[in-house]
DNA sequence: GCGATCACG
DNA sequence: ACGTACGTGATCGCT
């Protein structure tokens, strides 16, 4: 066999390919200067892949010369009726030529003909000079060139998925050898380049008359053998077009190229040319697989000097002044029980490292970092207080958490690496933990050098990094924001999760005991029903039983198979028995092994858990809670509720105690739209739900507010604030989308500045890029602008949403530090525990219930009139909070 | 590692 | 003409 092996690459097909498989994701592709780059990067993939594959020793892309060819002249329709390119994948083709040339590719385009005739004329020249030749395309019109000595690929769905043609495939599959394919395009067409063939011919009649006849000229030469009259009296009258459309799928394999084989030979990419061009289009993924002596050549990581710290040397951290920066190395996420590596503290010139923790019980050291008016910065203030005070020392002081003033400036910088957040911010001389540590299963900590020179570079960026990032939040107008909420409630939420929540074992296990027995019953019952034992938490396995076997309606499926999920199954329940199994079965296994084994697993000693609450992760400003998450215990089902049974007070005599604020987005959302109706309904202290239905389903005062009514006024009312839509609010609510509209336009008739909230919302965000709190936090909405209609509509929800969520979270957020404030001014031994957005879980001695019930309903209610932040606020917050308490023996017993 | 499902506000 | 409500986390099965 040859050695000599010439790749042609269909440049037109596979870049519309590229971008048509990246077309979910079109938004997400665009580089500095706004060119959108899916249909690059896809295609640079899909080059990655194919030349490592092939290995040639000549390469050409062929492309399109434009909209004229020699098809038009023979028939004017051809192509005609395609939709148009659009823009967005228009502008990307001289990039993509680009792209190629870097890579050492050359690209060749040619008047009046089309790329397949270039590939077509190139393929029989290199065929004849003993080359074996690898067509690459995402169009199946090319399969015709297959042969001993080409194979044709063809590009299938996505960006690797590729089917390659040889003439023995072409046989196999379709029972033809490659030439006839054409005399099978003839006959039936070809939709896309708009002609004909013959009426009523398809695929599967085109293949079985080529099989019979061999070609096209075959075939109507004897044309009286074809049987059927139908089928003889279509091929008689379409026989020109027939022709033609035979004619024009041919690849012409004569076209006149100025280029010679022996200038397509490949010596691989322009190395230099090719990072260039990769930075310009912001492909940073690229970029990283030029392998890591690349990279870390190119990328020069600053030079540091450290002192290894000692006892003996731990006075001179009395000279290093009072800006400090300090950070504890710890190798995973969960600070709770992370093994801490070392630490490093210094002042930006001059460093001490450790990796003794011991060390930080040090006096020297124990001074500087509890001591307040030495300032100190850090990254993830949380994690630090948790670290250390896990070492006993009390961190104090801080001043610049660089994660937190991060997640500020823009919620989607929200890496929990120091190396990850500092490149976002444009600094690059620390690499992220990963390249240091390793991940999974082969973690470890590298030799002491490599060690503390990270640890160096880490410390380095935060102080450098600094400066800048403040001035940036001034410029967000979010000091305020950063050093009186989020600051203070990062050393609040530490003092919350070191307290924990004790956890009853025992009770965990007798429910589970309880739930064991009834689910092997029910799992016995429903292989009864189902005639055979499966896995009934296997969708998959379950929609085979249901839709299949059993043969239940289909109703939804989902990309990979039937949907099995409650709202669908609930409606088929009705009807099969076997439905009401299913859901019981699954929820009481999802209480099992979420709630009961899962929650298990995270007590500690202590007999509590300690989540952690992640500050810096939601779009919104609220809070998320992992490890265990205690933000989402089951409370909507008696049996999921009784999981609340183990959640109990830490000490004997104690009680849970907890207020929430009962409609806080409703009363936010009165509050910045101004809405005078919704402010009245709030004010009067009604039930807001029932006046909502008052007013859009017109009912006479002396009427009464059925519960069906007020349910779906409640529905009304919470779609406003996810930001409506009709389909929306009917799909769940089970109302038509007519009458759904109905209401909302009902609705924004009786609160017409909430209308008008909706729609200046959108604009704002539209004109600016983002949307933002009353407290100035912040949420960028890059989609808002986009010209994919689905994209912009969830974006302009997004934009309605945001500000509502995120100024509850601001409110719950500023009545817990005040919370924390006056619980330890007035010396009480009450704990505040949890956060459950609009919730607070305290634990305290039984005789300090009763101050509990009037002190926290006062300062959460309050709020908007203690806290600085938020009476400082642009937003005249004229709209009462409430708030309900409630207290028992276990977190179950905490309601009415 | 990802999709489906289901737990919460 | 398009096809959903907003924000989260944990577990499971499957590739």
């Amino acid at each position: 066999m040859s050695d000599k092996k010439l790749l042609l690459i269909d440049g037109n097909s596979l870049t519309y390919k590229a971008f048509f498989a990246l077309y979910t994701s079109l938004d997400r592709f665009t580089n500095q200067d706004g060119l959108h780059t899916n249909a690059i990067y896809g295609f640079n993939r899909m080059l990655d892949d194919i030349l490592a594959q092939v290995k040639p020793t000549a390469v050409l892309a062929a492309f399109d010369a434009g909209k004229t060819t020699f098809r038009t002249k023979m028939f004017d329709d051809y192509k005609a009726g395609r939709a148009k390119m659009p823009e967005e994948l228009k502008e990307q083709f001289p990039y993509v030529m680009d792209l190629l040339h870097a890579r050492g590719i050359k690209t060749y385009e040619l008047k009046n003909y089309e790329a397949d005739d270039i590939i077509g004329t190139m393929a029989k020249k290199a065929e004849s000079e003993g080359y074996q030749v690898e067509i690459i395309t995402g169009d199946r019109d090319l399969t015709q060139l297959c042969s001993e000595k080409t194979t044709v690929s063809v590009s299938k769905k996505g960006v690797s998925d590729i089917e390659a043609y040889t003439p023995k495939y072409v046989e196999k599959s379709m029972g033809i050898k490659p030439s006839q394919i054409i005399d099978i395009k003839g006959l039936q067409g070809d939709n896309s380049d708009n002609y004909p063939g013959v009426e009523k011919v398809g695929p599967k009649t085109a293949i079985k008359l080529i099989k019979q006849f061999g070609t096209i000229e075959n075939l109507y030469q004897h044309l009286d053998e074809v049987s059927g009259k139908k089928l003889k009296e279509h091929l008689k009258n379409d026989q020109d077009q027939a022709f033609l459309s035979k004619k024009l799928a041919t690849i012409d394999r004569n076209t006149p190229l100025e280029i010679k084989l022996s200038e397509l030979s490949y010596q691989g990419a322009n190395q230099d040319e090719l990072i260039d061009f990769y930075k310009k289009m912001g492909f940073k993924s690229f970029l990283k697989d030029f392998g890591s002596d690349e990279q870390s050549s190119e990328r020069k990581l600053p030079n540091v000097n450290y002192t290894i710290l000692t006892e003996a040397n731990s006075d001179d951290l009395k000279q290093l002044g009072d800006n400090l920066t300090f950070n504890l190395e710890m190798l995973s996420m969960n600070y709770h029980n992370a093994q801490q590596v070392g630490f490093v503290i210094g002042n930006g010139e001059k460093w001490f490292v450790s990796k003794d923790l011991n060390l930080l019980q040090n006096e020297n050291v124990k001074n500087v970092l509890e001591n307040e008016s030495i300032k100190k910065n850090v990254f993830d203030n949380k994690s630090q207080i948790v670290g250390l005070h896990r070492n006993n020392v009390i961190l104090k002081g801080v001043d610049f958490d660089m994660l937190l003033v991060s997640y500020l400036l823009n919620t989607l910088d929200n890496a929990d690496d120091i190396g990850e957040v500092a490149n976002r911010h444009g600094y690059d001389g620390v690499l992220p933990d990963q390249d240091i540590y390793g991940k999974g299963k082969s973690i470890k900590i590298p030799d002491d050098k490599i060690l503390y020179e990270h640890m160096t570079r880490k410390a380095l960026a935060i102080s450098k990094l600094k400066d800048e990032m403040l001035v940036d939040l001034e410029k967000h107008q979010q000091t305020d924001l950063y050093r009186q909420l989020e600051l203070p409630l990062s050393q609040v939420l530490s003092e919350m999760e070191i307290d924990g929540i004790t956890v009853d074992v025992d009770k965990l296990e007798e429910l589970k005991s309880k739930f064991t027995e009834r689910v092997s019953e029910l799992k016995q019952t429903i292989y009864q029903e189902a005639g055979e034992e499966f896995n009934i938490g296997s969708p998959k396995q379950l929609g085979n039983i249901l839709f299949e076997k059993m043969g239940l309606p289909v109703l939804k499926k989902t990309k990979t198979g039937y949907s099995t999920s409650v709202d669908i199954l609930e409606k088929l329940a009705p009807d099969y028995p076997i439905i009401d199994n299913i859901l019981i079965y699954r929820q009481l296994t999802k209480l099992i092994s979420t709630y009961i084994d899962g929650i298990k697993g995270d007590i500690g000693k202590d007999k509590k858990v300690h989540t952690r609450y992640l500050q810096t992760l939601t779009q919104t400003g609220r809070l998320s809670s992992v490890d265990p998450n205690l933000q989402n215990i089951p409370v909507r089902t008696e049996e999921g509720r009784k999981i609340r049974e183990a959640f109990v007070p830490s000490h004997k005599g104690w009680k849970l105690f907890s207020s929430d604020y009962s409609q806080i987005e409703l009363r936010v959302l009165a509050a910045i739209s101004g809405d005078k109706n919704m402010k009245e309904a709030f004010d009067s202290g009604e039930d807001i739900h029932a006046v909502t239905a008052r007013r859009i389903f017109e009912l006479d005062p002396d009427e009464k507010v059925t519960p069906e009514l007020r349910r779906q006024a409640k529905a009304v009312n919470f779609g406003i604030v996810y930001g409506i839509s009709s389909y929306g609010l009917a799909h769940n609510t089970g109302i038509s989308p007519k009458d759904a509209q109905k209401f909302i336009d009902k609705y924004f008739k009786e609160y017409p500045e909430v209308k008008k909230y909706t729609e200046d919302i959108v604009e704002f965000a539209k004109k600016n890029g983002y949307v933002e709190t009353i407290s100035k936090r912040r949420r960028y909405i890059p989609e808002i602008n986009s010209k994919r209609f689905q994209q912009r509509q969830f974006a302009e929800r997004i934009a309605m949403n945001s500000p509502i969520q995120g100024s509850a979270a601001d409110i719950i957020k500023a009545a817990m530090i005040k919370m924390q404030q006056v619980l330890k001014e007035k010396g009480m031994k009450a704990r505040m525990l949890l956060q459950i957005h609009d919730e607070l879980i305290f634990e305290a001695p039984e005789a300090e219930i009763p101050e509990l019930e009037k002190l926290v309903p006062k300062v959460m209610d309050s709020i908007m009139k203690t806290s600085p932040l938020l009476k400082a606020s642009d937003v005249n917050f004229n709209v009462p909070l409430k708030v309900e308490s409630h207290y028992g023996d276990n977190w179950y017993d905490i309601k009415k």
